[in-house]
DNA sequence: CAACTTTTGTGTTGCAATAAATCAAAAGTG
DNA sequence: CACTTTTGATTTATTGCAACACAAAAGTTG
C-alpha cells in the first residue's frame, strides 16, 4: 500500500455530517470502491481523526464495526464577544463546548484589553488538550477572509485590527465571525436547516441568516442588520430616535435599550435588560404589556424579512428570549396575518435552545468548516506527524 | 494515450468563469500539470466544446494558443414567461441570445395554452443547430429541484404542472426558474457581482436575490417577494389595499398597477404601464409625481433591504425601470438617508441595461450552469458520441 | 453443534489518470 | 543566422483507485 493522504478530506467531511458511519455506509455514501474507502479509514484511523464504536448490529452476517469522528482528538478554542462581556470556551471538535467561562468586559475598553482577557480566559481553561484552531464571535461586520472586523458602529478601536495576529502564536487557524452569524450556525447546522434566521434579542437586535446552508455576509459583511430597518407604528409621524442616530428603527421600539426607556418612563426602575424579564416573570402588568408591543413591532419586521428571504425556521435567542410567549405571540401574531401563506406555511418561529453557548457553538462549527475543509485538510495531515501509511509493511 | 473523459468538466468551468485562456493559464489556474492540462484540452476541442482563438501574443517565446468556450456548439431554448406575455430566444452557450421573439398570451390560460405557444416559438427559433438545454423562467414561487412551479398566488392551472415533462421530447435537461431569480443571474454573473438584488418593476413588484453567488429561493421558492412588505407611508392608519388581500404593501403605493389608480383618479386616463412610463418621458406633471412619490415608497423598502442583506449593487428592470432617474432618484434619496453608512458606502443603485433579454439571458446561463455541473458533464460528454480519444494512434 | 449463509475485513493485482521528463516547434532577439 | 524563450507533443513513471479473491465473524438451520 502506498501513501493514501489525498482526498481522505471528503470522507471526514461525511463523518461530520452523518455522524456514525460503517464501512458500508461510506461506501453506499461517496460510490468509492471497498478498497479505497478502507485505505481511506485506515489513514484517518491511524491519524486519530475518526474512532472505532463500539455495538456493531448483525444484520444477519458479521456485524460491522462503526466509525465516528473523534471529536476528542484535539480541542477548538472560541470565544463570543459581547458588546458586555464574552464566554470564552473549549470545544471538542464537533462543536460541543466542553468548560466554558463567562466574563464582563466592556468592548469600548479596546482590542488589546478584551483580547487579553479572552486569551488569559482560554488558557486558564485548556488543559493537555491539542489545539487546532481559534474561533472569535465579535458584535460588529467582519470581512471574514481577512478577519477582522471593518468600520463597525460600535466596537471603537477595533476598527481592522488584527485579531489573528493576536492568536498567532498558537500556530493554529484563526476565524472571527459576527456574533450573529455563528448563533445562526448553530441552530441551523445540528438540525440540518439549510434557510434559517437567528434573531438576537438583547440590547439592541440583531440577525445572523443562514441560507443555502451558508451564512449570507453581504458585500462588507453587514448583513443582518434587521434592528435598524423601518417600525411599523400607527404612530409614524413622530417616529422615536434611535440610538443609530436615525428614527423611527425597529430597535427605538423594540430593543432592549428601548424597554428600559420606556419602563422609566412609565415610573418603573430598571438598570438592565435582565431585571426586565424578571418584571415580565414577576408579572408586572407594565412590563408586560411593553415587551407584547414589542413584539408586535418586532414582528411587522420579521413579517417582512419572512416575505423576503422565506426561511424554514426563525430562531430567537439574546436575553429577551428568556421572555418565551409574552413576546413570541405578538411576533407570532404579526407575521401569520401579514406574511404572503405560501411563506409562512412550513414555518417554524422558536426561542433558542442552546442559551449562552450558541455563539461558542456556532464558532466551534465554522472553525471546523475551516480547519476539515479540501483546502487545509491536507496541511492538518501534515502537520500531524503521523507517517504517512507506507508500501513496507 | 488513453481514454480521458473524467474531469474535464472543472477545465470547462474554467473557461465559463475566465472566458479566453491559454494552456499555460489553465496550468496555472488549475494546478494540473502541463500533460494531464493537454489531455483535457484535447479532449474538449475534439468533442467541440472550447475552439481555438488566433491572434496569441508572443512574450519573448513561442506565441500560445488561447482557447474559449465554444458558445456556437449547440444552442439553449429559453423562454421568459410574464404575466401577460413572453419572450422566448434561441441563446448560445454562453449566454448571449441569437434570435428572439415576443408574443402576448396571458398566463391564466393555463399551462397548456401558454406552453403550447412557447413550445411553437422556439420551433419556429429554432434552425438547425442542436439544442442542449431548455430554461423555462415563469412569474411564480418555483421548486427548482422538480422543476415545477408551487401554490402560484396569480399561475392559476399551474400549480404542480409538469413542465419538464412537457419538453421531454428534446431529451435535454429542462430546468424552471422564477423569473426575478434569472434576471439577478444575468445581471450579476458577467460582472461577477457576489451579492446583488435584482428589482422587477412591472404591474406589480418583484426581486429577485443573488448572494455568495448563488440565487436565494428559500424554503418554499417564495423568496424575494419585496412587493408585498409594508409600505412606509405618512398614512399608516388608513393603509391602501393590495392586490394580494392585504393593506399597506408596497406594490400598493408602488406598483404599476397603482399608478395606474391614482392616474386614473387624479382624472388622467391610461390603460397599461407603459402609458403610464409615455406620460413620465413626456413630462406630464401628475404622473411624474406620482412615479417620484412611488420611487420615495419603493426606496423606503429597499433601505430595510439593503440594511438586511447588504447587496453591493441593486438593479432594477420592468417597465418602470425605463422612467429612470424620475423613478431611482426616489430610491437613491430613501436608501442613502436610511440605510447605515457602511451598507451604502460602496453600494451602486442602477438601472438594467440587458432590457427584455435579461430573463432569456439569466435562464441560459443557469440551463448552461445545469448542463455543464460536474454531475452531468460525463453524460453530456457521452451523448456527443465523440470516440474518446485512444491508445491507438 | 456443525454445516451453511451472509456480511464484513484484508490483501493482491491490474488499470487508468496524472505528473515528470524529454524532445520538437515556433516564435522573438541581437 | 545562431540563440533564447516559450509552447506543443510524446514518452515514461508514479500513484491512487477498483476489481477480485480470500479470510473472519457473526447469524441460521437441520
Amino acid at each position: 500500500m502506498k501513501d493514501v493522504r489525498t482526498h481522505v478530506g471528503e470522507v471526514l467531511a461525511l463523518f461530520r455530517e452523518h455522524g456514525e458511519l460503517s464501512r458500508t455506509d461510506v461506501i453506499e455514501i461517496s460510490g468509492l470502491s471497498r478498497s479505497t474507502v478502507n485505505q481511506r479509514l485506515a489513514s484517518l484511523h491511524s491519524a486519530g481523526l475518526i474512532e472505532e464504536i463500539g455495538g456493531g448490529e448483525s444484520t444477519g452476517g458479521r456485524p460491522s464495526s462503526r466509525f465516528a469522528l473523534n471529536r476528542r482528538r484535539a480541542v477548538l478554542l472560541t470565544a463570543d464577544i459581547g458588546a458586555t462581556g464574552f464566554v470564552a470556551a473549549v470545544c471538542d471538535l464537533g462543536g460541543t463546548p466542553l468548560r466554558h467561562v463567562s466574563e464582563l468586559v466592556d468592548v469600548w475598553d479596546g482590542p488589546h484589553r478584551v483580547l487579553g482577557a479572552v486569551g488569559a480566559a482560554l488558557t486558564e481553561l485548556l488543559g493537555d488538550e491539542e489545539v487546532w484552531g481559534i474561533g472569535i464571535g465579535v458584535p460588529g461586520p467582519v470581512e471574514f477572509a481577512a478577519g477582522r472586523v471593518v468600520n463597525p458602529p460600535i466596537m471603537t478601536g477595533w476598527d481592522r485590527f488584527d485579531i489573528v495576529g493576536w492568536f498567532a502564536d498558537y500556530g493554529v487557524p484563526v476565524v472571527v465571525e459576527n456574533d450573529a452569524n455563528s448563533r445562526a450556525v448553530a441552530e441551523a447546522r445540528p438540525h440540518r436547516h439549510d434557510n434559517l434566521i437567528s434573531l438576537k434579542l438583547g440590547t439592541g437586535i440583531g440577525s445572523g441568516l443562514v441560507f443555502n446552508g451558508q451564512i449570507i455576509r453581504g458585500s462588507e459583511g453587514a448583513a443582518g442588520d434587521i434592528g435598524h430597518t423601518r417600525a411599523a407604528v400607527p404612530d409614524a409621524a413622530n417616529p422615536l430616535p434611535c440610538r443609530c442616530g436615525n428614527v423611527g428603527c425597529v430597535e427605538a421600539y423594540a430593543g432592549g435599550w428601548a424597554l428600559i426607556r420606556d419602563l422609566e418612563a412609565a415610573g418603573v426602575h430598571v438598570d438592565n435588560v435582565a431585571e426586565v424579564v424578571s418584571l415580565v416573570k414577576l408579572g408586572n402588568i407594565e412590563a408586560v404589556r411593553l415587551v407584547r408591543q414589542a413584539g408586535r413591532v418586532l414582528g411587522d419586521a420579521v413579517a417582512d424579512l419572512v416575505s423576503i428571504l422565506n426561511p424554514e425556521m426563525i430562531v430567537v435567542s439574546g436575553q429577551l428570549a428568556d421572555c418565551d410567549e409574552v413576546l413570541l405571540s405578538g411576533v407570532r401574531e404579526r407575521v401569520y396575518q401579514r406574511s404572503q401563506p405560501l411563506a409562512t406555511r412550513n414555518l417554524a418561529i422558536r426561542v433558542s435552545q442552546l442559551g449562552e453557548f450558541a455563539g461558542v457553538t456556532g464558532l466551534a462549527l465554522i472553525t471546523a468548516d475551516q480547519l476539515f475543509s479540501t483546502d487545509r485538510i491536507d496541511e492538518l495531515f501534515e502537520s500531524l506527524g503521523e507517517p504517512p501509511v507506507s508500501a513496507v509493511q
